[in-house]
This record gives C-alpha cells, sequence and structure tokens, in this order.
DNA sequence: AGAAGTAATGTTATATAGTAACTAAATCTG
DNA sequence: CAGATTTAGTTACTATATAACATTACTTCT
C-alpha cells in the first residue's frame, strides 16, 4: 500500500531519526545523492511537508531546518529548545503553557492557529561540562 | 557624530516603521536601490543587523522578515502574533509568560538565552470582517 | 601634520534555501 | 480500456544570506 513517495518520506525520517540536530534541507539532498544519484529538491521539499503535516518532522523555524518528531502523541504542538552549544534539540509538551499564550495575545481578539515556540540557549549537558572548565 | 551606516540604519528603521507587515530584506534592497542606486544585499543585512542587536527591530523567523518594535522598552523579548489573512503583525510583551516558558523548559537543566515566540492566526479585524460574510 | 594601525563600509562573488511550471507516470472511474 | 485525476519527476528559476576581500574613514602616536 505504499505509494510512491512515501519511500523517500520513509528514508528521510529514518535520516533525520539518526541525527539529534536538526537537519538542513539541502543536507537531506545531499545525502540522499549520495544514495540515489540525481534528485532535486523539490522531491525533498515536497516529501518534508508531506511529513510535516503527518506531525512526524518538525520544521525549525529560526533555523531553517528540520527534527524528527519526538513526542508519542502526534500533533501536538510542541516546544523546541535549542542549544547553541551543541545543537541539539529537544521537545517539550506543555499544553497548559500554550493555552495562556492563547489567551494572552487573543486578548486583542486575536484567533491563534499556529504557534511557534523555539528557545535558543545550553542544554542540560554542556551547561555541565562548562562548569568543569 | 553620525557614522556613516547608522545612516542605512536610519533609513530601513522609517522604511519598516511605515509598514505594519514585516518586510523582506531584499524588499528592503530594491526600495533602497531606488532612492541610492546600486547598493548590496551585505548592506542591508548588517544595518539589520545592527537594528536587532539595538532593539529596534525584529526578526520574524517564520516569515524570514523583519519589524520594526512596537515596543516603548527596549531589548524587551517579545511576543509577535501574526496575521494569516493581511500579514499584520502585533507585538505583546508578557514576562510572565516567558518566565512560565523558561521554567518549563529549565526543568531538564536547559538555560534558555533567546526566546523565540511566533502565533500564526486571525487578527481581531480580519476576525470581524469575515463574520461579516 | 604625517605615518601606521584599526575599525567600519563597500564590492564582488558565491553559498544556501525554496518554488514555479511543466512533463511523465500511476491510479482511479466508468 | 479510454479518459480524468492525482502523484511524482524534471528543469529552471527566484529568494535568502554570507564569505572574502578591497576600500575608506577614523584613531593614536610621534
Ligand atoms: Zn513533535
Ligand atoms: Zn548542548
Ligand atoms: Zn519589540
Ligand atoms: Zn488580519
Amino acid at each position: 500500500m505504499t505509494t510512491r513517495g512515501e519511500m523517500w518520506q520513509a528514508e528521510i525520517l529514518r535520516l533525520l531519526r539518526q541525527n539529534h540536530a536538526p537537519v538542513k534541507a539541502y543536507q537531506v539532498l545531499a545525502t540522499l545523492r549520495k544514495i540515489h544519484g540525481k534528485l532535486a529538491p523539490t522531491t525533498i521539499y515536497r516529501a518534508l511537508s508531506a511529513l510535516q503535516e503527518r506531525g512526524r518532522v518538525h520544521r525549525v523555524e529560526s533555523l531553517n531546518a528540520f527534527i524528527a518528531c519526538q513526542s508519542r502523541r502526534d500533533k501536538q504542538p510542541s516546544i523546541l529548545s535549542i542549544c547553541n552549544e551543541c545543537g541539539s534539540v529537544e521537545e517539550s509538551v506543555a499544553p497548559d503553557l500554550l493555552n495562556d499564550l492563547s489567551n494572552v495575545i487573543g486578548e486583542t481578539g486575536f484567533s491563534p492557529k499556529r504557534h511557534v515556540v523555539e528557545v535558543h540557549g545550553t542544554c542540560a549537558s554542556c551547561n555541565s561540562r562548562k562548569a568543569q572548565a
């Protein structure tokens, strides 16, 4: 039952899951080209869009990059913590917080549809590593 | 006492303030080229970076675009509400919320340095316009 | 003031990111 | 199967951003 393009999706998802850091579209492209030869950006972007719609992959807006969804529950809007030192990204789910957020900006009559919450900083392991030195 | 580049900054800031919607770097470039002739992207990007450091301009990460800061207090981290219909952007300040956010992701030992909070949806005026129809 | 050093700006070229428009193939419908 | 429709491949292009180097303007010291 796998339609044609789902193979790209599966392969890209596997690739993203191997990295804990976000991967750029053109990195994906380069990797897949090594295996499959000629391949157009369009193919990658289409697969990435489909993966996003299915909630398997998130786009990291502040990095123009992509990461595999780490949460179990699909399509749950998520919060990304991005380490500036090692590049790792952690995904957290905090419905209450996003709710508060919706309320705050809803005060002026704005109806939220999509939340982008990304926090840059230093992750726990980089923090402790730096505490050593 | 105005160094050369500060003129670009002033001019770009004026331009951004005329638009309530975010402006792309290359739109800025095109506009300034009409007035000043030949001009390189670098010039625009350098001025935009300086403006961001000074807290006069925010980059809208999810749009690759820029907007003049609408808040009085400089450098206050801000929340952007972006209307999908009309493109307008509203800036809100909610220190408590960002504090909560820091706490949530801080639970795992992450130290936040920079917050990106952008909400896409429909603004009040677009909502009421659509309620008519 | 003049020379030498430093920092800011200008210039050229290129890297990186993303999409439009069209073609070809597969799948569906009757 | 014929024809319509959706899906994927291909080509070419547009948009976004930065690197590397050249030039100019400021600073500092003599
Ligand atoms: Zn997720
Ligand atoms: Zn880290
Ligand atoms: Zn602001
Ligand atoms: Zn609107």
